[in-house]
DNA sequence: TCTCAATTTAAACGATTGTTTTAAACAGCT
DNA sequence: AGCTGTTTAAAACAATCGTTTAAATTGAGA
């Protein structure tokens, strides 16, 4: 009598509980985890089903909970991989103090290529995307290991672009106005598919314009730091 | 045998076609319209339910099929209403050709109070942006009636900002780069609880600072106009 | 007061969900 | 081969979904 493995995050490679698993078990095991990151992203944890999933996988409806315990362990895992993935193939470029305007160049071309980016990987953005609105009890691990390094990076980088001394929470304003407006092309893409004509939007919407865009946009906003502190009246002389 | 009204959208003030509701009916019918919004708001289309939705409102479940038709026609209602009111509440600032600065500053005031607002009416927001990311078939009539006329006079007050021509598709970029700024602060909303502590938070991220911070890098983009038309080297001049 | 259509109610329908059960098929070992 | 524990398969489980049905209730005109 099987008795249920029932391990969803403490051994994630074994099925049962310390033992090595079978070949067959790992394929099975695998053909799920490939099939249900692309089913999730598509319609979001409560709108996947197991059904929709396993029929994708190719594999039986119980396997989810032979092998993940249930729906949720499964999540957990795909979540897992996904981090581990991503960390791989987006590295995040090296600080390099001597000139932060190329840093801040490279991180904005990283943060877009990981937002925009409409590869066959693209449901892993929008998994993360899913979290940030509908988070599941795994949200906050996300925002610690994908989102608080990045982030720091930039206020870092920042500090070094505006010459004088700034406030730390201007220099968070500057991080999220950075982080904002390259969010917006995956947020608001679907507003923008009807807001500017294709023809257009072919044009002047591929990373590397909207890199260069964004990227002038803050250099600017560091050269004018003194806008950022009193009032911004009319245009500073 | 009372037959089904089942008018969704085409007579939103009568349950039966054609013929005026009784004084009960509109009773029923608006304690319904009342629950669905923030239950909608909550739990997204495909999440809310009928169930929920009628007991909160304190009515009978078949009373969404005999008023609305189905669910997607109370959905339909729902966002209609919120559009009058919404377009009521936060009138557009009239463009002053004069000031573009002060209408700049007053645009984004307008998009930071109705994006990031958290009074009772925070559900209305909610339901807008799970329309971004999840789009039902309403969404195209939402962007043409609510985001167009915003995104066109944002456009031309940065086209007065920019003392020098530029093309079309990069004051659209500004456009967004505004948009996007404004926006992360509701769709980062929950990241931003993570990375920032509470006390700073509750310090630094009122409506006014943020307004004062966005408007601020915008402007400096504006008046460096030359770092958006070639590639943004090191710090301009 | 009686009549009748409009409206509300309680109950049930069929479909689909995540999960569990029971038995069959398999791999590895002596 | 024969046994043992692991993995898969088909089916059924209880719960919940949107929707429908049929009867009860209501209110206004005759």
């Amino acid at each position: 009598m099987a008795d249920s493995p029932n391990n969803s995050l403490q051994s994630p490679l074994s099925p049962h509980s310390g033992v090595r698993p079978n070949e067959r078990s790992n394929d099975t095991r695998s053909r799920i985890l490939g099939a249900a990151g692309p089913v999730f992203a598509a319609r979001g944890y409560d709108g996947a089903t197991v059904r929709e999933i396993c029929s994708a996988a190719g594999v039986n409806i119980a396997s989810v909970g032979y092998h993940f315990g249930d729906k949720l362990g499964l999540y957990r895992q795909v979540i897992h991989d996904l981090r581990m993935a991503r960390a791989k193939r987006f590295p995040a470029p090296n600080t390099d103090l001597e000139k932060p305007e190329e840093t801040l160049q490279a991180l904005v071309n990283t943060l877009l290529a990981r937002i925009v980016t409409v590869e066959d990987s693209a449901w892993e953005t929008e998994l993360l995307m899913r979290e940030m609105q509908n988070p599941t009890p795994i949200f906050e691990s996300i925002v610690e290991d994908v989102f608080r390094p990045l982030f720091d990076q930039l206020t870092e980088t920042l500090r070094l672009l505006v010459h004088s001394e700034l406030p730390d929470h201007t220099l968070q304003h500057l991080a999220f106005s950075t982080v904002g407006q390259c969010l917006y092309y995956r947020v608001g893409a679907k507003a923008i598919q009807v807001l500017i004509p294709d023809q257009q939007r072919q044009m002047h919407y591929d990373i590397e314009s909207l890199s260069q865009h964004i990227t002038a946009v803050m250099l600017a906003a560091c050269n004018n730091v003194s806008m950022l502190q009193q009032r911004p009246e009319t245009s500073g002389s």
